[in-house]
RNA sequence: GUGCCCAUGGUGUAACGGUUAACACAGCGGUUUGUGGUACCGCUAAUUCGGGUUCGAUUCCCGAUGGGCACC
């Protein structure tokens, strides 16, 4: 299912593509978040302009709202937001540590309040495979453990025990559930900082053995260089043939060196969500070299009477027709226009980006 | 016309006879890494004018100007 189309001998970036039952995805790839269903503020037209291989959801969102019944009428999250290509939901390990204020992990699951109405939900392995069967995701993650990295030994060591228990627990629950094996799954290392520890999570969890591994627990805090530390440490001793996934990673440059360091999959808010605030990502240069991009703050006064357009090589027609004034406008007005634009052109940015590093790849130039 | 009330950043409101006049919005700039459209952090910016009382007035008094209300 996934298969390396070239290895760089300059890096240990790889080419290739995995398949799921919705359609081939081309590695390094980066996939645009719409957490709760939707890329926030783009139809499934807009979202048809961009063409990604794959795109994300959240399990822990999903199953808040609109819930699992409504899914259900629906036969899956892709059909329910008319999105045909692949989406890969994330468990929602990330979310009960991230968005709840309250909550209790236990051997067998964690419990939480619901970020939008405080109700309290209890999460296990298999409630959240359940889950994600229900959304029929063509990639599906386990639920895990994640923790500050910089939290005590003890504690990582606490929740990379809980992590491979419940990504042992997940597979087995998936059997049960796919036993055709339609979707894949897969585990997500964590560690925190500690190369011992992340060598020793990997090895729990590809005896256990998935269809791709994600490092979980990274740009959390931590500087890019303690970042890459691990990255280049970890990468160097996962399955040659497996994806591997680097969950909520990051600017450009952050990207950039994952893939030089055999990174193959991608996903990050900062496109999508800076684009809400108004900065918006240019390339600057028609290659990847140091300072390729630059970005604007479409809000600041001095593009108020700017008449270029706000990206002339866009392949979306409104960004080389509208004017950067009038986007600037836009936001001044707040009016939902702006949104979308500014989320057109950073995502489209940022798969442009991709595209850039596989042709690269493919020529032996990166 | 008479009486009463009001006058503080761009806007709407605080405060007090005594350090640097507070808050919100707007404006200007920044932050954002398994989503923050609603968030977060900075910055700019005001006591209507002229007198008086006082060590000291945005505050108390008088007048001017502007606005509001009531009555004739």
């Amino acid at each position: 299912m996934y298969k390396i189309l070239k290895k760089s001998k300059i890096s240990r970036a790889r080419l290739g593509i995995l398949k799921t039952k919705s359609g081939e995805i081309h590695t390094p790839v980066f996939m645009p978040i719409a957490t709760r269903g939707v890329i926030k503020s783009l139809s499934y037209k807009d979202i048809e302009k961009l063409n990604p291989d794959i795109i994300l959801g959240n399990t822990y969102h999903l199953y808040l709202k609109p819930g699992l019944d409504v899914i259900k009428k629906f036969g899956s999250v892709g059909n329910f937001m008319n999105y045909k290509k692949s989406i890969l939901t994330d468990s929602g390990g990330f979310q009960v540590f991230s968005l709840s204020k309250i909550r209790k992990l236990m051997i067998n699951g964690v419990e939480f309040q619901s970020t939008y109405d405080g109700s309290r939900h209890f999460f296990t392995p298999e409630s959240v495979m359940r889950t994600q069967n229900v959304l029929d995701s063509d990639i599906q993650m386990v639920l895990d453990v994640c923790m500050d990295s910089k939290s005590d030994r003890k504690k990582l060591e606490k929740a990379l025990e809980i992590t491979s228990l419940w990504a042992d627990k997940c597979k087995k629950a998936k059997k049960r559930l796919d036993p055709k094996n339609k979707n894949l799954l897969f585990a997500i290392v964590q560690g925190g900082l500690s190369k011992e520890l992340r060598s020793r999570s990997l090895k729990e969890l590809v005896e256990i053995g998935f269809d791709g591994y994600a490092i979980g627990g990274l740009a959390v805090g931590e500087t890019n260089e303690e970042m890459y530390e691990v990255l280049s440490h970890i990468t160097k001793e996962m399955p040659e043939k497996s994806p591997r996934y680097l969950m909520g990673v990051g600017y450009p440059e952050n990207i950039i060196e994952a893939v030089k360091n055999g990174v193959d999959m991608f996903d990050c808010v900062i496109p999508s969500r800076e684009a809400r605030h108004g900065r918006m990502y240019f390339f600057k240069s028609d290659n990847l070299n140091k300072d390729f991009y630059k970005t604007i703050n479409i809000t600041n006064a001095k593009f108020a009477n700017d008449k270029s357009l706000i990206n002339k090589d866009s392949k979306i027609e409104e960004l080389n027709i509208y004017s950067k004034a009038y986007l600037h406008h836009l936001f001044k007005v707040q009016d939902p226009l702006a949104l979308r634009l500014s989320t057109l052109n950073n995502i489209e940015f940022y798969l442009e980006m991709m595209k850039r590093m596989r042709v690269l790849i493919k020529l032996g130039k990166f």
